[in-house]
DNA sequence: ACCCAGGGTCATA
DNA sequence: TATGACCATGGG
């Protein structure tokens, strides 16, 4: 029997413990999950590495100065002037809100719903820097997680984001800690994202995707 | 040349 | 509620 489980102890076992979400701080996580929005992650390096270059990685930084070299920094990201606009967004939530000090208080619900209040912050944003900024038990819906459980006829696949979260927190390892769930929740999206990357390069590749219907990691039970 | 990437907002019907 | 337009660079 496929479950949502036995998808997982197959994707680990292919790929092992993903290294992911390389960062030297909750805050560069931050920055990197309003980056990465319909972008290309080795792209968002770029960005990444000119702001630590102009030591512009910082919220204060972020916030001051005129918003056109700010963009002039994110341009290898793409979409620079509506991202410089949206990480001003943030920073000015983050700073007023005490940056960790206050946030690490709050209910995890209470948390996602003052992040989603930021414009520029989605269901999808918002739960990557719940994850893995904040180490809360949120798991990340993306459009490779959509399409894998509903390749294995798991779910309709036209559910709506929270629909599908809550699906998914609902009916995996309901039997473990808080930190436990954390870290496999961390690892799972990872290691959706990694295969979906190995094997979804193209369209045509990932609609007759090999590794969903039938990739040898997937259909044995 | 075309397709897409670790999405989200806004205007329109 | 549900589409469509728009944002924009870089790699396959």
């Amino acid at each position: 029997m496929t479950t949502i489980h036995t998808i997982y102890k197959k994707l680990f076992t292919y790929y092992g413990e993903p290294q992911w979400w390389p960062a030297d701080s909750p805050f560069e996580v931050m920055v990197g999950a309003i980056l990465t929005q319909n972008t290309a992650w080795q792209n968002v390096e770029k960005a990444i590495a000119n702001l630590k270059q102009s030591k512009m990685l910082t919220p204060d930084a972020i916030l001051k100065g005129d918003i056109g070299e700010l963009a002039a920094q994110l341009k290898p990201s793409g979409y620079f002037n509506i991202k410089a606009k949206r990480l001003r967004n943030y920073c000015d939530w983050y700073r007023g809100q005490g940056e960790q000090k206050e946030l690490s208080e709050l209910d995890t619900a209470i948390l996602r719903t003052e992040l989603l209040s930021v414009n520029g912050v989605g269901p999808e944003t918002a739960d990557d820097i719940l994850l893995y900024a904040f180490n809360r038990p949120v798991f990340v819906i993306d459009a490779y997680t959509r399409r894998i459980f509903s390749r294995l006829g798991m779910i309709a696949g036209d559910e709506g984001y929270e629909a599908l979260r809550l699906w998914f927190e609902n009916h995996y390892q309901t039997d473990v800690s808080e930190v436990e769930r954390v870290e496999i929740y961390r690892h799972y999206h990872a290691l959706i994202v990694m295969h979906a990357k190995a094997h979804c390069r193209k369209k045509a590749d990932c609609d007759l995707c090999p590794v969903i219907k039938k990739c040898r990691h997937f259909t044995s039970e």
